[in-house]
RNA sequence: GCGCCGUUAGCUCAAUUGGCAGAGCAGGGGCCUUUUAAGCCCAAGGUUACAGGUUCGAUUCCUGUACGGCGCACCA
């Protein structure tokens, strides 16, 4: 494995000392009759006169030797027990042998009656107890106190790097990680409730892809060997759930992870995890009413409320929301009107008059684009649904009758975030058709990020598809907001980092 | 990809203008029969991320590499 260091040697010595005494470190079966939790409760229910005997098991997280007499607290999945041994009750032996070889973080089994200490805290009066895993690694150290009911973390395992690496340290000192994992938990389950009890169908459709599609990025490529063909992981869903509506599902979802060859950030990483719905006679104004809904019914599942605070600002998810078009919009976070500035050069210009940094070599989609990330998303942090977007930066989106440059497409806003990007499905396969050979005149051939044609799925637009309203959302970021965290990291168990090398050839797998 | 900052004991952090690298916790040896960040005594613990350079002398100054954090760019 690797060399131990001093404290993992004096631990594995313990573990042998444990061996030649005929205990198995690490034995297959326990024995649990109560959790810490059920434990504290079945003596609070219990009457006066009453024994109340537990086994419990979990993990050592505190030991306060004190002579003759020792405590220790215990851990498992719902909460801590404290553990009293007595000399006097044990008999010299069991003492010695906790005292020598048990450590923080070892794994015990321990069976006893419970009691109420001086100090009033309900805790295990241990009769017999056994290691159940020896833990040879110390666990990062950390102490805690209770200040006027709160939690107070002294030498909290902290460092960033170390947290996602060893995200199993982490958890395992860290309570505060886990219910942000349970609260993602929660949340995924409430987005599925809420779409199936509308009558939506859940779907899987495929990763890997022979063609990516649905989005501007990056794809990663793979190769199957046998077919001796090239695969895409899927930067989203759309075009395939789209077919679904084509097929006569009228109302479906997915739920799944997307992967992007692209930077990391506080709010990236390369695989992530996205919600794509898609309702036959819907259009955007419906996808809105619909995006409303679904956020508020997903607060009220976790927290019984649809007022959160994020980054300290209170923000009220309930219905309606703030709507406006992208237009009044910037003009009112920039002060400029794309509608007086229709092509690309008139708008960098109007930004370079204001100081705004602007890319001279962008389309006018994307410097509509950059204008709404540097002046306008940092201002949405109540809900804000931004509404009707340029044409060419939304290959998908289909045109307004009344002006053929702007698309039914919305964004919905929240915390400074960007949280859904939706809009009414072109259905038109011709239109379409037209839209990728637009996508591909604006980038170079080979450019990674251009649309590819999709044949099949032009194929399958020209059997019909009904008007239809389309919509994504990522999951991550929405986490974010729900556990007032400010970076992804925090909401991906195990967030992509650069691999560590491993320096010196000694090192190598033998 | 670019810029700024960081990397010191198992964990959290110190170290004055360049002068023997320290503390708390954890770990080791003692004392302590109701403690809870238990307490007290003793001893130990380091290739200061890595590779170079400047210097009598480098944790400290310089260059490079690795990894990370933050910001920018790209994007969801």
């Amino acid at each position: 494995m690797h060399d131990w260091n001093k404290l993992e040697r004096i631990r594995l010595e313990k573990m042998r000392a444990l061996q030649e005494n005929g205990a198995d470190p690490f034995p297959s079966s326990v024995t649990r009759t109560h959790s810490t939790a059920q434990a504290v409760q079945a003596f609070e229910n219990a009457a006066e006169a009453e024994t109340v005997q537990a086994v419990v098991v979990g993990r050592i997280r505190s030991i306060r030797e004190m002579g003759k007499v020792i405590f220790a607290h215990l851990e498992d999945g719902e909460g801590k027990l404290q553990l009293f041994f007595r000399q006097n009750d044990l008999g010299d032996e069991a003492m010695a042998r906790f005292s020598e070889h048990f450590d923080l973080g070892d794994f015990i089994e321990a069976s006893g009656h419970m009691f109420r200490t001086r100090t009033g805290e309900v805790t295990l009066h241990v009769e017999q107890f056994r290691m159940i895993a020896k833990a040879i690694r110390p666990l990062p150290a950390a102490k805690e106190e209770e200040v006027d009911g709160e939690r107070v973390v002294h030498s909290a395992f902290s460092d960033p790097e170390a947290r996602y690496r060893e995200r199993y340290a982490d958890l395992a000192v860290n309570p505060e990680v886990r219910q942000i994992f349970e609260k993602r938990a929660a949340l995924l389950r409430a987005l599925r409730t809420f779409f199936d009890q509308r009558g939506f169908l859940e779907v899987e459709t495929p990763i890997l892809q022979p063609i990516y599609g649905g989005a501007a990025a990056r794809p990663f490529v793979t190769h199957h060997n046998q077919l001796h063909q090239d695969l895409y992981l899927r930067v989203s869903f759309e075009l395939y759930l789209k077919r679904l509506i084509v097929g006569g599902v009228e109302a479906v979802y997915e739920i799944g992870r997307d992967f992007r060859n692209e930077g990391v950030s506080f709010k990236h990483n390369p695989e992530f995890t996205m919600l794509e719905y898609y309702q036959a006679y819907a259009d955007y104004t419906d996808v809105m009413d619909t995006t409303e809904e679904l956020i508020a019914f997903v607060a009220r599942e976790l927290n019984g409320t649809t007022t959160i605070t994020y980054g300290g600002e209170q923000i009220e998810l309930a219905p309606p929301w703030k709507r406006m078009s992208l237009r009044e919009a910037l003009i009112e976070s920039a002060g400029i009107d794309i509608d007086v500035h229709r092509d690309a050069s008139s708008l960098h210009a109007a930004m370079r008059a204001l100081d705004i940094e602007a890319n001279p070599d962008a389309s006018r989609g994307k410097l509509i684009d950059s204008l709404i990330g540097g002046t306008l998303e940092p201002t949405l942090i109540q809900p804000t649904i931004i509404y009707d977007y340029p044409r060419d930066i939304s290959p998908l989106a289909k045109s307004r009758a009344d002006d053929p440059d702007t698309v039914e497409r919305f964004e919905a806003f929240i915390g400074g975030m960007e949280i859904c990007n939706a809009f009414s499905e072109i259905n038109s396969p011709l239109e379409q058709e037209q839209r990728f050979l637009e996508m591909g005149r604006a980038y170079d051939v080979g450019d990674e990020e251009r649309h590819p044609m999709d044949e099949d799925y032009l194929r399958a637009l020209s059997y019909g598809m009904p008007p239809t309203g389309g919509f994504g959302m990522g999951i991550d970021r929405l986490t974010m907001l729900f556990t007032d965290q400010t970076t992804i990291r925090e909401v991906i168990l195990f967030p992509h980092l650069r691999s560590r090398e491993r320096d010196g050839a000694d090192q190598e797998e033998s």
